[in-house]
DNA sequence: TTGAAAGCGTTACCAG
DNA sequence: CTGGTAACGCTTTCAA
């Protein structure tokens, strides 16, 4: 980097002090219009473009928020990403987005990282559930606000967005025992992260509330990715007998599993073969569509932001007692159970094609 | 933002002065070994955390990147992001992301936030052909390394990373036409683009080449996304015939197309229908499976950091006669024709199902 | 091996 | 309305 302009340089061609610059450059009340118009001027014509960083070493705020998830290409994230950055950006903040790549030693370097360029807030979805807390007390230390969205810890001292993810999961697992199953497996996802153990829990709930036998063969954990649902798939069908439907703890590992059952060579269902959390874009895109608890990403990053906006505007030091948002959004709130095309068809059995 | 902890605090609290702590900090050669180790532990017990912006506006470098993209919610896109945070994290650099929404005018205001952060280099994918070169003359001012990437421009000062698309484009319809069809149309993608105009060049290459005459009707020209596919294809039925084939100018729109195939009950070969440039990870998602020219987004990725850290490495104001380069991956190189599970099936025609 | 002084580009606080 | 001075947290240079 050569030297860049500044604002002294702009100050010397104007024969101004350079203090006059920097008022009439942030449209300070006790600039002369005229002076202001000459400053604008000169800087347009000089190219000068403000130092971010001297800036907010002096103001002690760098309008910036660190946002840390794990994984980029999951589709879920990007599109909460585009809620985050709409909503930042239209209140004048830029986003600094890192990518844990689902590993806890990334995430801690992330956030590290994101304090150290004095971020004014963060924004986590976890990789797993924390077992060093250590940069999130850092954080808290440091006074910079941080919301936990979507994979959020059971319990923690910061806010978090999430869904409620065992409420949501057992209202799903009901709609499948009405709809006449009672043989139902579960891809269940990581249980490292609370987001996988609640979903199990909302399915372990929706079984015993009608009398229906948890069967540990059935239950299948791993990862949220498409791989896992599609080795888990092939594990489950290791069970004596199969279930007919399949209780999937995300889109993704439904998609695998879907991969899994066209390769077995199994009848798929146009309908109700395989359940699971998702946003609805994504399940659009699969074949056969799924019935889904619809997680609109975009909504739930805006809300993340929201909350840590008003975290920051209401720094911690005012508040002793800190007032922490657990915001769980609900099925019949934002959250929907969605079917795909089949929604009228006949429900089916998972069942062999042979 | 309450005061942080500063090198200064620690100096105070061992009693040495500010530069100890931080040569001590930096492991610099002329600090002992054990004053080194005093002040680690010292830095570490009271949680001190370096303020990055400080140390820039010293050091005159941010190890930092921004990089412009369009969409994230494009796969090919957040793919693409991952071998950058990738091998820019591998060689100590940040990573900051922003999104352009495909608008012009964003990407202007993106470029020049991340010039306000002063960072070292610019890695772009245009949402359109610049006709305002302003801010990348501000960025050449500057001295800030530039490379565009996926998306370039026809001619520029810059350096670039892209797809030979012209000849892959070419490529691709030849082998269609070399399956026995001449009735190929072409959802064309924006043509604000050189990225569009290239991939139609290269599918009018080929027909010129094989004597097939250009049918304008069959010429759809539109943006890069899935709707512009699905209203590309429903436009094209409106031709007073049809073709057999569609070479869709991405992935994206070829999903578009497929949808508006399904929904006007035409047959869907499963096969040679539609083609399409696209990413194999995409492509697989689809069905029926497409035709693709394989662009691999993580490692377009890779070259553009590679290609940004050399000039970064070597600045301009070392070389008199920048030397650019136009790097294109070529079919046949990165790049391959990736044919779906129909691979050994039968080619069949586009044709009414009733 | 350590430290004092200067400066990076900006804004806050007072004087004039 | 304008400007001087100090300070933000850090590194670099040079002297001790």
């Amino acid at each position: 980097m050569a030297r860049h302009i500044t604002q002294k340089d702009i100050a010397k061609k104007l024969g101004v002090s350079r203090v006059t610059v920097s008022k009439a450059l942030s449209e300070d009340a006790d600039i002369s219009t005229e002076m202001k118009r000459k400053v604008r001027a000169a800087a347009a014509e000089a190219g000068y473009i403000i130092h971010h960083g001297a800036r907010s070493l002096q103001m002690r705020r760098t309008n910036t928020i660190g946002v840390v998830i794990p994984d980029i290409s999951n589709s879920f994230f990007s599109r909460a990403i585009r809620g985050i950055i709409d909503k930042a950006t239209a209140r004048g903040y830029h986003v600094i987005l890192t990518v844990s790549d689902e590993n806890a030693e990334t995430e801690r370097e992330n956030i590290h990282t994101l304090l150290s360029y004095r971020v004014d807030g963060l924004l986590v979805a976890l990789s797993k559930d924390p077992d060093d807390w250590t940069i999130f007390d850092q954080a808290r230390k440091m006074d910079v606000p941080l919301v936990f969205f979507d994979r959020v810890p059971d319990s923690s001292e910061f806010s978090t967005v999430a869904v409620d993810n065992r409420k949501a999961a057992q209202k799903l697992v009901e709609f499948v025992i009405s709809s006449g199953y009672d043989k139902i497996g579960h891809l269940a996802g990581s249980q490292t992260l609370a987001i996988g153990r609640n979903r199990m829990a909302g399915y372990l709930a929706a079984l015993k509330k009608h009398g229906i036998p948890r069967r540990n063969d059935w239950i299948i954990s791993g990862g949220f990715d498409r791989s896992s649902g599609y080795e888990g798939f092939l594990r489950l069908l290791q069970a004596r007998d199969r279930p007919d439907v399949i209780f999937a703890a995300n889109d993704r590992i439904a998609q695998g599993a879907y991969k899994a059952i066209k390769e077995v060579k199994l009848a798929i269902p146009d309908g109700i073969g395989v359940v699971a959390f998702g946003h609805s874009e994504f399940a659009e895109l699969l074949q056969p569509k799924l019935t889904i608890i619809d997680c609109p990403p975009v909504a739930l990053g805006q809300q993340a932001v929201e909350i840590l906006f008003s975290e920051i505007a209401n720094p911690a030091t005012k508040r002793r007692h800190r007032s922490l948002l657990k915001t769980t959004l609900e099925v019949g709130e934002s959250l929907l159970v969605r079917k795909g095309q089949f929604a009228e068809a006949e429900v089916m059995r998972l069942s062999s094609n042979e």
